[in-house]
RNA sequence: GGGCGCGUAGCUCAAUUGGAUAGAGCAUCAGCCUUCUAAGCUGAGGGUUGCUGGUUCGAUUCCAGCCGCGCCUACCA
């Protein structure tokens, strides 16, 4: 769920910016290295006792992602029991980091495997990455190194000679004011054992990103969505020909709040380079968790402490396989609104039903994702999400078939009502003009919230505009009967207002990612 | 201890960057389908915006101090 919140926030903005004519590349990190991947080898080879062929054998099941999350909750778990056991996972760590082994290339098996599978439920949202950067080749390709040398050179990171964190190289913590003479004040980049940290290497990368670090991945074609559009990953060798990535000139990372340090490090570490344009441009698109209400918790079947009944929202957590995935969700989303949809329209086809079902189901969750405030944590809670009344995708989705009902029954098009040749100053004047001016008004404001969006980084102002137009619309529905209406010009005027507001909610929904149905 | 964020109706959230009587949804109650689809509409109840001060013509918004909650504060990523 966490992962939804992030792809449906961060698409919404790509497609914010696109929208006002800003070029986006769309990268998804991909954290191959490092004790998680070095868990799921272990939890495979180790506690499933599966060979290399058998591994193979279950990357090609449908949902493998699925036997992960519950091996990687078995791995915790066993460490867990035993201590001592923490050492298989050290040994898997370094035999991964050293390459050239079956741990290695059993890594390298399941984390492609589970990236492949991340794509098909992100594409299932329609959402679509240009280009997958993995840490392996951040590694590989020396671009730490390259990132070492700058760093040590501009002495933005020091050696420490003394105390607890003697031998390692560190930089100033950027939430402290003091000096980094502190111990608290400082942040290890390179470990006393030489290996690089996380912040580190994401110095590295996004001196990559802005084109400042001298040295650029190899690239692969890895995976054609069904549009076409081909997405790449880094390779230590890669194809001759491929498209250019990096030195961009703004960054927006959505990551979540709990980030929020390391990624100013990671900033002030720029900025230190001497790079000031580049860390101003620098964003972090921080938003927070997506956690479960205790009554939803409890409802998927998790013992909860008389404290966590308490809270008001309970962290999920992969280690406990205390979650909700989010493909679960989709199917359940879609399930119910496929329910809804057969017993509106016996006459449509199983397959028309399915189509339509998913539209609204998809419209359901990105506006549910939506609707918060990027600050705002979500409680979770599948009754709030599954509900398809009040503030909800498929309310505005609503607005905008009966909007097109109306045209398809009077079998005129909506652009044409647009033409017409309408007195506006007749039928907006007086009292009952000023509450269709309104509509006016509101629908006019569609480029002024996408500017206020991108300004401030929050989709959630785009989601409640959408909200509000439809709410108005819905209200003019009901108070003018427009087939019905026996003046002619008065008719058209409606015809207009009806045109122009469905007209902006679609593009509204759009910049969403949610489409209209036909019907619904 | 330090850093960041939050506190608004029973619940979940808004409030267009300091403007008019603080708004929605859910839930509760009362109504509206022979009509362009009721996934809708109308109405009712529900508020000392955590507390105390300050700045201002005006504060949910800005400032200070308290109280409460969350996250971060790893030689994890």
């Amino acid at each position: 769920m966490g992962h939804l919140r992030n792809a449906i926030l961060g698409y919404t903005f790509v497609r914010l910016l696109r929208s006002a004519g800003t070029h986006v590349d769309v990268q998804n990190y991909i954290d191959n290295t490092g004790v998680h991947a070095a868990d799921v080898v272990v939890g495979f080879t180790r506690l499933q006792k599966n060979s290399k062929a058998e591994i193979e054998k279950l990357i090609r099941q449908p949902r493998f992602d699925y036997l992960c999350w519950d091996v990687y909750t078995r791995v915790s778990q066993w460490y867990e029991q035993d201590k001592t056991n923490l050492q298989v996972r050290l040994d898997s760590l370094h035999a991964i980091e050293q390459g050239g082994n079956e741990a290695a290339e059993i890594g390298e098996l399941i984390s492609t495997a589970v990236l492949r599978r991340h794509l098909e439920t992100m594409l299932r949202l329609d959402i679509e990455y240009d280009f997958l950067p993995r840490e392996s080749e951040i590694l590989h390709l020396h671009f730490w190194e390259a990132a070492f040398a700058l760093l040590k050179e501009k002495g933005v990171v020091t050696l420490v000679t003394e105390g607890k964190n003697k031998g390692c190289w560190v930089m100033k913590r950027s939430s402290s004011s003091e000096a980094a003479d502190d111990e608290e004040n400082q942040k290890v980049i390179v470990r006393s054992n030489e290996t690089v940290t996380y912040v580190g290497k994401d110095i590295a990368y996004h001196l990559w990103k802005f084109g400042l670090l001298g040295r650029d991945f190899g690239y692969r074609k890895f995976f054609k969505y069904p549009d076409g559009h081909e997405v790449w990953i880094s390779a230590e060798q890669g194809e001759a020909q491929h498209p250019h990535f990096g030195g961009v000139s703004a960054i927006y990372n959505v990551i979540d709040s709990r980030q929020a340090d390391p990624q100013n490090n990671v900033i002030e570490a720029i900025r230190a380079l001497g790079y000031e344009e580049q860390a101003r441009h620098y964003h972090h698109f921080s938003y927070e968790m997506v956690a479960l209400t205790p009554r939803c918790a409890a409802g998927l079947g998790y013992q909860l402490s008389p404290e966590d009944e308490q809270k008001s929202y309970i962290e999920v957590s992969g280690r406990k396989g205390f979650g909700v995935k989010a493909d679960d969700l989709i199917d359940t989303l879609i399930a119910a609104s496929q329910r809804e949809v057969e017993s509106r329209h016996p006459e449509l086809s199983q397959q028309e039903c399915t189509a339509i079902a998913a539209a609204i189901a998809i419209g359901a969750l990105r506006y549910f994702m939506l609707k918060y405030t990027k600050a705002s944590v979500i409680a979770f809670d599948v009754k709030d999400a599954l509900s398809f009344e009040g503030e909800t995708g498929p309310y505005a989705q609503y607005a905008c078939v009966r909007a097109l009902n109306i045209f398809r029954k009077a079998g005129i098009d909506p652009e044409k009502a647009l033409a017409e040749e309408i007195n506006y100053d007749q039928f907006l004047a007086g009292e009952e003009g000023n509450e269709i001016w309104e509509l006016w008004l509101a629908a006019s404001k569609l480029g002024y919230t996408v500017d206020q969006c991108i300004a401030t980084t929050e989709p959630a102002y785009l989601a409640k505009y959408a909200f509000q137009l439809a709410q108005l619309f819905n209200n003019f529905y009901h108070k003018h009967h427009i087939l019905t209406e026996t003046d002619e010009a008065r008719k058209k005027f409606l015809l207009a207002t009806t045109a122009v507001v469905r007209r902006e909610l679609v593009r509204a929904l759009a910049l969403m990612g949610i489409a209209v149905p036909a019907v619904m």
